[in-house]
DNA sequence: TCATAAACGAGACGGTACGTCGTGTCTTTAT
DNA sequence: ATAAAGACACGACGTACCGTCTCGTTTATGA
């Protein structure tokens, strides 16, 4: 996950590679325990059993750990296939915001977030790790949907762009926003309804 | 903003009402200047020209402080009369995105969103402070809009608030996705589109 | 004993004098447990009570610490009178191995003077708090001969002052290169046989 | 130098016999430049241009390679013939106080001496590479005196240990204490003087 | 006018975590 | 088997903030 190349024939003793899935592990565990703010690099390396310095030889700090240790839970996103574009959407919805009404990524996300406005790094990190990534979902919906007859092709790659940009903003935003500021479920009420205001609204604008 | 009253007729030195707002000032200045991770009471304190134990008697901590210094800045937000439903919301979220352009508001404001989802009695003041208290801008649009023959009344009360917490989740979520996940600055081509989606999304829901 | 003077009508809370005391106490016990390399100060601070910053805030490190925990130990030293200048001279100089016999300062001693010799400043401090404090035995053993008319008044007193520095060093020096290299106590039988050796030369010198 | 026999005719690649003295050497030019408490191994098996575990295979620790390395500087010492006892011990004090001048036997010496009192295992090891092995000095002084009258033949040998050892004492100590502790060189006319004082205190003795 | 009492500045205090460094061991590839 | 390279567990370093405390001082009220 961490930039650096884990070696080749080189010379001296290789990282461990257990110890990567061990510290990201205990990140992890130590959100759920304590949140981002109470969360030391100290306690994640005893609780992973590994020495601190272990620990900084692979990431630079709390905010880079952190991003990597929130990444890898928005990797378990699936596109199901409900059978219409209405009901894909919902089911990511509902996966997203299960996903963010778990405390690892509650804690830790808004906090890189929020570190992310003054460290361009880091903002590029989460672009990378999460966002971009995600994406895919987006794409992969779109081209779903085409393949039913809901959508029609693309004619302007730059505007499908700017489409998917503009989708992934306001269904991440919301949900974001409705499950950590406004602090209510996003259950299925919710999501059938935002979905559908989402829906109606961009078939409006091809 | 903080809950304590400040004292009526008691006797002993009365609190002085400039170091509130020098506690304030100077806070967001040291959001500028160094972000919310790196911002520390006693510089804010210095700052400020005051000890640390006048701003501790005043503010918990650090998360308070925080919320009540940004809170300020939101409330500068005004809806403007420009003719339409749709020129109305384009207003205010032009001027909600420039708020969340200043570097001020960007570091503290998911900081403590942040810190908000480990701590109940943070986010309860921040949902006073701020959210709830700048919903009555939808409230206000929708009444406008309505007097305008834009919106039909509605007819069943929960409903219509029900309404007013999607819309504020979307917009706030969206803005604040686009801005500081996204990075993109929310300018008004993308205001314009974004409102667009959302209000034909909305106008089918009716 | 360190050199700050410990405020006067200041502004603030004052610094407490209990715990100077403690850390030095703290220091002689450590410094016999664990001995001067594997003494910490996070230990010292510990037992003492205190936390590390109150520790830092009066010591600038280790050496310094260690240099006033041991000079302590010889303000013990007492001229006795035993009625002849030999005797009074035995009778410090079993003192003063008595004292090195002790492990807080067997460990602190040597290991502050090997540090001070790449330290101008802790050299100075050693030589305050220690050398120059105790050259007050010499004086005062040589004056109480004089009275005895054991030995005639000195004419010039630079030279009275060399033949001080030359019995200090070589009472100190014998001592400590006795007890701590060749780590043969320094008895009743060494101390009559050294003392001897000393007088004589020094009585055919004048 | 170090206990370990460097193997026979062993199977797998021989130990390289440059890499000590490359070794002896670094630590000398680190006491130089840093100092005991400054010097680490790490660092001297850089300069070495040796790796860390060739320098632990060969020396237990950073003390036992310390007293290696400065116990060769003593190996300079040389009685110098000058005709008379007198003028002999001057000549080998100022031989032993020039080595104490130097940086890497002012940094190192002094410190071990105090590590030692702590570690049985440590004095033992500076008795055998420098104090004992010094101590011909005295004996051949003694031995050469008598040779030339200057001094009766001994009658008990156990006496004759006895006040070598006090000599040795008192010569070593006096200059260390003198050089180290009261930082004034032990130039010419102090040595003049010391030599006086103790040739006479002893001459009287016997 | 003068005592009372709270707020104030200053700064010391006991803690906790930081990120770095040194130690001595271990694991790899190369000789 | 030894060598160079470097990762590893461990533990101390000295610093920075935290939130609390104890001072001497200031500024109000009400007796």
């Amino acid at each position: 996950m961490q930039s650096r190349t884990p070696a080749a024939g080189r010379p001296g003793r290789p990282r461990s590679a257990a110890a990567d899935a061990a510290i990201l592990a205990a990140t992890r565990a130590a959100l759920v325990e304590l949140g981002w703010s109470k969360l030391t690099l100290g306690d994640v390396a005893t609780r992973a059993g590994v020495a601190k310095t272990t620990l900084y030889r692979r990431w630079s700090g709390k905010n880079e750990l952190v991003v990597d240790a929130v990444a890898e839970l928005f990797d378990e996103l699936r596109l199901p296939d409900r059978g219409s574009l209405a009901a894909d959407i919902e089911g990511v919805v509902l996966q997203f915001a299960a996903i963010l009404a778990r405390p690892e990524a509650r804690s830790g996300l808004m906090a890189v977030v929020a570190e992310s406005t003054r460290d361009e790094a880091l903002r590029e990190r989460i672009r990378e790790s999460i966002v971009e990534r995600q994406k895919r979902l987006v794409i992969e919906g779109r081209a779903r949907a085409q393949a039913r007859g809901e959508l029609p092709e693309e004619a302007d790659s730059t505007d499908a762009a700017r489409t998917a940009d503009l989708i992934f903003d306001v269904v991440a935003g919301a949900v974001v926003h409705r499950t950590l500021v406004s602090a209510e479920p996003a259950d299925e009420t919710w999501v059938r309804d935002f979905t559908r205001v989402l829906l109606t609204g961009l078939a409006a604008r091809g």
